[in-house]
DNA sequence: ATGAAAGCGCTAACAA
DNA sequence: TTGTTAGCGCTTTCAT
């Protein structure tokens, strides 16, 4: 194995030297630089990460938890957790993979053997008990997701957090069909295990849903689904049982996606005349949909991207700046309309078979 | 923070005696152990990882290369990573995950940083350039896939591999078939980019689907097809035009399966009365489809942890033995059936709309 | 059964 | 601008 002081040796240097070349933390004339520089190629020298990691107390590696709860939409997390990997390479960063299995103690893990500098949690719930370790950590910490519904909650204090603003993208969703002329709609939400262990987004989203339905004077169905044609099936029928007027859906559900657009297919209400639909979910999904869908995309890679930024400039000394919400953007594509003026809005067209009718 | 040296004062002993109760290389007398037990539990001690790694070379870290390139099924991917960081946690590593941007690269800073102490490597393609690299390398790897379309061949000389036997699955999916009576199947592969970039699993299945229709008698014709409605739909209506005796399909595209019961559905064929669908896809993928379908388990879970277990093997001295093909398991749902033995086997029953009749 | 001590390869004062 | 040196916290040989 290379080490820094045969570089030194083959440079004829010390060995501070050689490491002044590495950090770039001293000025060195650049004639001893580039000697050193062509003894390091030439030798095929790498730094012991070990042995930087005791000298320096810093491992230039970042954790990254990630908790693969179900009812969570698994391309999502993947291109997050891809987003923070090249970003954090971008700035020199290794990033360690932990899923949830172990919960708080990874964190104190992390903690106690300093086996990475700072740490990524993703999938954060209203009160999820990683957050007392985190806020007593040394070492910066930044959420993926709100613990709390709002934002300048008391339980984020000191912890830096990342995420799209759900709240807006619900409000968005609901303006946007309200601005069509839409005044029955329903949502079709993430399975029931995703609220009932109190994740934030799906919260957030469903006060941002109803408050704009409220300020339009628009009525709102709320139905949790698994990603299941039967489940969304069943869903969708009590909806149109339920408000037969229903003109419009919102989906917060990437796996209910394609079954919801096969169903009112086979039912023969057609989208976007019979039924608007409008997503909330990432580009790709929206774009590849069997119908191109009008939606808010959950910026994935962004959000890994911006956790890294600021946890890399945490570690460079800035001070933690709280929670930073990301602005929704609705694309509008194929699957949204204005609401049928003449004809009956909630039959569905006389040469289709459908189970729909007042 | 707490040292071993702490911990040694503590408890009124020297340092070694802490380091071996640590590591269990040396007999300690009951008494001492607990009291040196003790005094760990009370100051809250763990070592710390980079001097460790810097006295023993070695980290307890196992490095994940995971390039995630067009075509692949992310949601796989996943499980394979998730299956590797919680067998790796189970023998007290971690997982160091590294995307596929660096190529080689990464290899050779696994290698000389010593920030690993072996690798798992994923998306193996046939002539994959991390291979030279990992011959050399000191260091213990694993491949997830092969790189050969043969499981002996030269190229793999030294590297321990764990794959699915795809071969043997492909022919599991035609005898099946031709158990059943079909003999004209045809095959909706993968995106044309896995094929392109020469990925052994994709390659390996269609030899063996060859070479069991070639045995049976049956007629096979092979479409890569990327995994969007539209395209699903140019593949199958081709195969009908091209051959209209087309009874069965074989799938191994976990993006397609979906918009292929969708289309047939919407075609009036139906599964498996006027065709039969097998697939190769994970166990989830199939049972949840909306035609629960017989299908050859893709064993994302098994391959990870057999990685990771013979990653361990290697690293406690074991010599490495190969390639490891896992048998394929086929398991039959509602997709399959006997070809229709009195109606003509390729038209849609009379009272659905269809493309197909010769 | 336990201790003493020499590193592992690097960083960062402190000197010059 | 460069060199000298004292650790960082742990493992492991060599003694006892």
């Amino acid at each position: 194995m290379v080490t820094l002081a045969d570089v030194a040796r083959h440079a004829g240097v010390s060995a501070s030297t050689v490491s002044y070349v590495l950090s770039g933390k001293r000025s060195i004339s650049a004639p001893t630089r580039e000697r050193i520089q062509h003894s390091i190629d030439t030798l095929g020298y790498r730094p012991h990460a070990g042995a930087r990691a005791l000298a320096s107390s810093r491992t230039d590696i970042l954790a990254l938890m990630m908790p693969l709860r179900t009812g969570l939409y698994v391309p999502v997390m993947m291109e997050i957790a891809m987003a923070v990997t090249t970003t954090a390479r971008s700035h020199g960063y290794d990033v360690l993979l932990l899923t949830g299995e172990e919960g708080p103690e990874a964190v104190r893990r992390v903690e106690g053997s300093a086996i990475a500098d700072a740490m990524i949690v993703m999938d954060v719930g209203l009160d999820d008990p990683r957050l007392p370790w985190l806020r007593e950590a040394a070492r910066p910490a930044v959420l993926i997701g709100l613990p709390t519904e709002t934002a300048d909650a008391v339980g984020t204090r000191g912890l830096d957090c990342v995420d799209l603003d759900f709240e807006a993208a619900g409000a968005r969703c609901v303006e946007h069909l309200a601005g069509l002329g839409h005044t029955r709609v329903a949502v079709l939400g993430e399975p029931p295990a995703v609220y009932e262990r109190g994740t934030g987004f799906a919260a957030r989203t469903l006060t941002g849903l109803r408050a704009a339905a409220d300020r339009h004077g628009v009525g709102l169905l709320h139905r949790p689904v698994d990603g299941t044609y039967a489940a969304v099936a069943a869903a969708v029928a009590r909806v149109f049982e339920e408000r037969p007027g229903t003109t419009a859906l919102v989906v917060q559900n990437e796996a209910a996606v394609e079954p919801l657009l096969a169903l009112l297919r086979h039912q023969g209400r057609a989208v976007p005349e019979d039924v608007s639909v409008v997503a909330i979910c990432p580009d790709q999904v929206a774009v590849h949909a069997s119908v191109p869908l009008t939606a808010v995309s959950v910026p994935a890679r962004e959000m890994g991207r911006l956790a890294v930024e600021r946890l890399v400039g945490r570690l460079a000394g800035e001070e933690p700046r709280g929670t930073e919400l990301i602005a929704p953007r609705l694309t509008p594509r194929a699957s949204t309309g204005p609401v049928a003026a003449l004809a009956s809005p909630d039959a569905p067209t006389e040469d289709r078979r459908g189970h729909g009718g007042r």
